[in-house]
DNA sequence: AGAGTGCAGTGGTCGGACCACTTGGCTGGA
DNA sequence: TCCAGCCAAGTGGTCCGACCACTGCACTCT
């Protein structure tokens, strides 16, 4: 008898662990539709408010998908998906966590740097070198500010490791490049970091490994100094 | 006015941004109380159910905690509450994704086990060859994967990130491990897990950070390529 | 055959009711 | 006076039933 359910935490918990456990299990496959939100309560032994909360919680954190009228789906799960949260944490992160979330970047993009160097196609190198002349080209920060995200993004994708490339997305999430930048442009920081991402571009041109990763450990250091300064000071 | 609100998206999700930017923004602290549910969802016009899910939504995001009877409070906002999340995308990826991130795992814990090998504290240092004797003390499998994350936990802790040490832990949840090690271990790895086991050991011991990277990127890889062998074969 | 339409089904929202638990003040006795 | 125990108000947890907004499809009309 499953009857004599443990009852352990609230409802709703349960719930969400039933159905991540569907999932896990492969009784529920990506892209698939789930039964209805009133089925599933009745399945559960729930209500279909507590039901909803399930839904909601597994679809902020990418599992899940509801489309009105249509029905519930599960993701594709690909690393997107689910890391999309992860800018959640830098968005929300302060202080000390942000030289340590930085510090992640470093060790990360460094190496998805060096591997881009060894893998990435002319066509990508092209899209690289657009989006570093029209950082170039403009004044404006937040025009700039897309430029860098979709450089780094073309340099992280090119390395092959789609969840590599979703959690630098996330360590780069628009709120927080802002955030931080703000004050690190100010400084007149603006011609460093174009010197810097010259750098990065010529070495992933000359297919150099080592030398893209020291210059990606480059550039995200100094910011990541640049913070630490202001921390301590 | 700000009565025109836009009403993009769900009002629950609205709900959701809304109670971020207020955390984002300094108007809410670590710790700090909120607002009864009922009043919370009166001041932004929407259902006490809406609200509800919108709560719900941030608690799984480790950002909110609700007490039974006392109240709704924002979490420390530390790594751990955060990250916990991590914890699900290891569960829930399966085939070329696990290998994306074994290959993340072990970038990250070279460089953790390196920082680990310059900073580790002699009271670290013996818990971590506790864990090792420990492991290695008994046959019952469950017990051998508590101790081995253990043994990785306090390592990546005596590096000194503690971001890093949960973006580890999420790598490495119980769940994750079980699954990958089932299979692992059968073809007679123990022996070989142990020997890198020790090494790192050894590595920290000694006080040598790039002795420390390199054990800790072969322990991780061997694993890397046993799972990559048999998504081919 | 094609475009347009209407309906059934689904997720989204709402309001209210009651339960389970915590908290802090009140009461009573030592 | 002080402390233990109790009690009531307040809070999150759950449930119910209703209605709205949207989608998709079968059906109709041209």
């Amino acid at each position: 008898m499953d009857e004599a359910a443990p009852q352990k935490g609230t409802v709703t918990q349960r719930a969400i662990e039933e159905v991540k456990a569907m999932i896990a299990e492969g009784r529920l496959e990506p892209g698939q539709r789930l039964p209805t939100e009133r089925e599933l309560a009745v399945r559960l032994g729930i209500s279909r408010s507590s039901m909803r909360e399930a839904i909601r919680a597994l679809t902020v954190l990418g599992v899940l998908e509801a489309r009105h009228g249509s029905g519930i789906y599960v993701t594709a799960l690909e690393a997107g998906d689910l890391l999309e949260t992860f800018g959640v944490v830098a968005d929300l992160s302060r202080g000390p966590r942000l030289v340590e979330l930085l510090e992640v970047r470093r060790i990360l993009e460094s190496t998805a740097t060096a591997l881009a160097a060894a893998r990435i196609t002319d066509e990508q190198l092209a899209a690289v070198g657009e989006h570093l002349a029209a950082m170039n080209a403009t004044d404006d920060p937040e025009e700039i500010i897309a430029h860098d995200l979709a450089f780094h993004r073309e340099i992280a994708s090119a390395a092959g490791n789609e969840t590599m490339a979703a959690i630098l997305d996330g360590l780069s999430s628009r709120t927080f490049r802002a955030r931080v930048w703000r004050g690190y442009q100010e400084e007149g920081a603006f011609a460093r970091t174009r010197r810097e991402h010259t750098a990065i571009h010529r070495a992933l041109t000359a297919r150099d490994p080592e030398a893209a990763r020291a210059a990606a450990a480059a550039h995200v250091g100094e910011v990541e100094e640049w913070l630490r300064a202001q921390l301590t000071g």
